[in-house]
RNA sequence: GCCCUGGUAGCUCAGUAGGAUAGAGCGUUCGCCUCCUAAGCGGAAGGUCACAGGUUCAACUCCUGUCCAGGGCACCA
């Protein structure tokens, strides 16, 4: 409706140029919005504002003569000029009803479109380490991300959804030693476990299950940790020398199954959370294949070829401040390791090299400062860096009552997403995270989220659905009739206040999923849907639907029921459920 | 110090490419179930849109500065 009259507005304003009483700028935009009040309308135009001045009129003289030169319309009813200069259109009846047939033909696709023509775009989110379960905090990069995916699906996009798993580095190392030194515990071996290894029970429970099916045979050959080792005072070298002794004692390969035991638990479990949370990946990217494939000393290679890199102190530099960073990054440190930027640039010049039209990722708000040298490092290398687009998550605060809740995945405390899911339901708790606009910090007192999940507004939008199948199993219930193809000749009937403001909230559907779309905002649709149940709730409290006028019945059924499909369409792409009883 | 984000009702937050009287939920308060689920509805109260300038016919929205809050500024991941 909106691009329809935008059209007319084109035909309108192109006519008065051709009759040289108007000259057009080159950047010609023209706004059509919807209305927030009816007595202005259905949908308004601010375009004579905006060319008031180089047209040299006043602006409701050129509303006025643009409103003279509109192309008569079927769904037009009545021009007015208003205000400053607004030129306010209000729609026939006939095209509000329309809405609930296009609903009833297009089903779950009500809302799709094709905007993306099928442009590939890769989505990565979550990637969280793989160094222990995921926590409250990594859950609403997850509702977020897994949101946008969706959306864009909806908008005719070819979407990858990718989870990147840093499967190499010293933090899959820490976190292999932390359960083999729980496993010597479970085998009679005293340890005295570091405070800076991974402490959840669930390290405990890996080791167990190492235990369960390997028996004795990771034992090192001395009973006891090396008095040269534990001796070592600062507690980041101790750990590497532990490591570094764990490798030895045990040999490359036993230490390989302890590693891909470790790595292998705990992705399970992140994907199974996931999954309960219905968020599925279409990739598990992984860091280390980078490296065995050799793409990560290719890009490395690439980069020192075009004289991307330079050699200071020992240490491989990329010239990040070449293309705008605060300062040249390492790739290749002094002892020959490669840095997590080192992999990260094969990563992301590998998504572009894959054949996504577009390549967006879902960081912490933390990462920001990252973001100077990856796209640097994609221009070096020769790509479009504007292919690549990144999106920030506020960091979730959290509290429990006054009290800020400390997160840190070494140290074990932490709440969990599973959690969190378990007291709130995964409903709530995915549409909780896409409620706030991504870029806002979100701070919360756990105790209240908690408490109050029978208020949260999921199960506001959720409860419309349900009694919207509540009454039409009351229908069925009563015997009366119900036939589709018929109330839709019905529609005019519909002429209540509240059936009115209801065929003007219905179009608005698919225009808010194109608009969270493109702006990659979720929470945009979260609050349509609000509203539209609380438009449905009204609707429901004031007028009865099973009634004995049959027409007039049919007529308010097709309604609830193009009602309900939006809402169940928009619920599924926010990846929330909607239950027919509650 | 530099760089990101925010600062809108008592609280938590929306405010759609600047637009016509600034919105919602919770909380407070007054009402509504012989009636399709009261997990609901209706009414009332509640605002110098952090502050000061500027651009514009028009600024919560854009620009500059100030104040406040959170985050980032590693040869860590």
């Amino acid at each position: 409706m909106r691009s329809h009259l935008t059209q007319l507005l084109e035909q309108s304003l192109q006519r008065l140029s051709d009759a040289g009483a108007l000259r057009l700028p080159e950047d010609l935009a023209i706004n059509v919005e919807r209305t927030r009040d009816s007595a202005h309308g259905d949908l308004a135009s601010n375009i004579a504002l905006l060319l008031a001045k180089t047209a040299g009129m006043k602006p409701r003289d050129l509303a006025q003569r643009i409103a003279d030169h509109l192309p008569a319309s079927a769904q037009v009813r009545k021009v007015e000029i208003a205000g400053p200069g607004f030129i306010n259109f209000f729609l026939t009846e006939r095209s509000g009803q329309a809405v609930i047939e296009t609903i009833h033909a297009a089903g779950e696709r009500f809302g799709c479109s094709d905007l993306g023509k099928g442009k590939k775009i890769l989505i990565e989110f979550v990637s969280v380490n793989p160094t222990g379960p995921l926590h409250v905090g990594h859950g609403r990069g997850a509702a977020y991300g897994a949101a946008v995916a969706n959306l864009l699906d909806a908008c005719g996009y070819t979407v990858t959804r990718e989870y990147y798993v840093n499967d190499a580095g010293r933090q899959m190392d820490i976190l292999a030693l932390s359960v083999w030194l729980r496993y010597l515990e479970l085998n009679g071996t005293p340890v005295s476990f570091p405070g800076n290894a991974y402490q959840g029970d669930y390290i405990r429970e890996i080791a167990a299950g190492l235990r369960a099916r390997v028996g004795a045979d990771l034992l090192p050959d001395a009973p006891d940790l090396p008095a040269e080792v534990t001796a070592i005072a600062d507690p980041e070298e101790r750990l590497d020398a532990l490591i570094e002794f764990a490798k030895q004692s045990l040999g490359a390969s036993a230490y390989r199954t302890i590693h891909a035991t470790a790595l292998a638990e705990i992705l399970r479990d992140i994907r199974t959370e996931l999954e309960s949370m219905n968020i599925r990946f279409d990739n598990w990217y992984s860091e280390q294949s980078l490296f065995d494939s050799g793409k990560v000393d290719d890009c490395i290679e690439r980069l020192r070829q075009g004289g991307e890199l330079y050699l200071e102190n020992g240490a491989d530099w990329f010239r990040a401040t070449k293309y705008g960073d605060e300062k040249d990054r390492v790739v290749v440190r002094e002892n020959g390791q490669k840095t997590y930027f080192a992999s990260d640039i094969a990563y992301h010049h590998d998504k572009l090299a894959r054949g996504f039209d577009r390549a967006i990722n879902v960081w912490g708000a933390d990462h920001h400062g990252y973001i100077p040298r990856v796209k640097g490092a994609l221009q070096a290398l020769g790509e479009d860096p504007e292919r690549l687009e990144i999106l920030l998550v506020q960091f979730a605060v959290l509290y429990r009552g006054s009290e800020k809740v400390q997160m840190s995945t070494r140290s074990g405390n932490y709440v969990t997403l599973r959690d969190l899911c378990a007291e709130v339901g995964k409903d709530a708790a995915r549409f909780f995270y896409v409620t706030r606009r991504s870029e806002q910090h979100l701070d919360f007192d756990l105790e209240l989220a908690k408490s109050q999940s029978n208020d949260n507004p999921v199960y506001y939008i959720q409860y419309a659905h349900a009694r919207i199948c509540s009454v039409l199993e009351q229908l069925r219930a009563r015997n009366l009739e119900y036939r589709p193809e018929r109330a839709l000749t019905n529609l005019s009937l519909l002429s209540a206040a509240p059936e009115l403001a209801l065929l003007r909230t219905l179009p608005k559907y698919p225009e808010v999923v194109s608009a969270a779309a493109a702006s990659r905002e979720p929470h945009q649709l979260a609050f349509y849907l609000r509203d539209l149940a609380t438009e449905f709730h009204g609707y429901y409290n004031s007028h009865q639907f099973l009634i004995e006028d049959v027409s007039l019945r049919e007529a308010r059924l097709a309604l609830i029921v193009a009602i309900r499909q939006v809402i169940r369409n928009g619920l599924a792409i926010l990846g929330v459920s909607a239950p027919e009883q509650m």
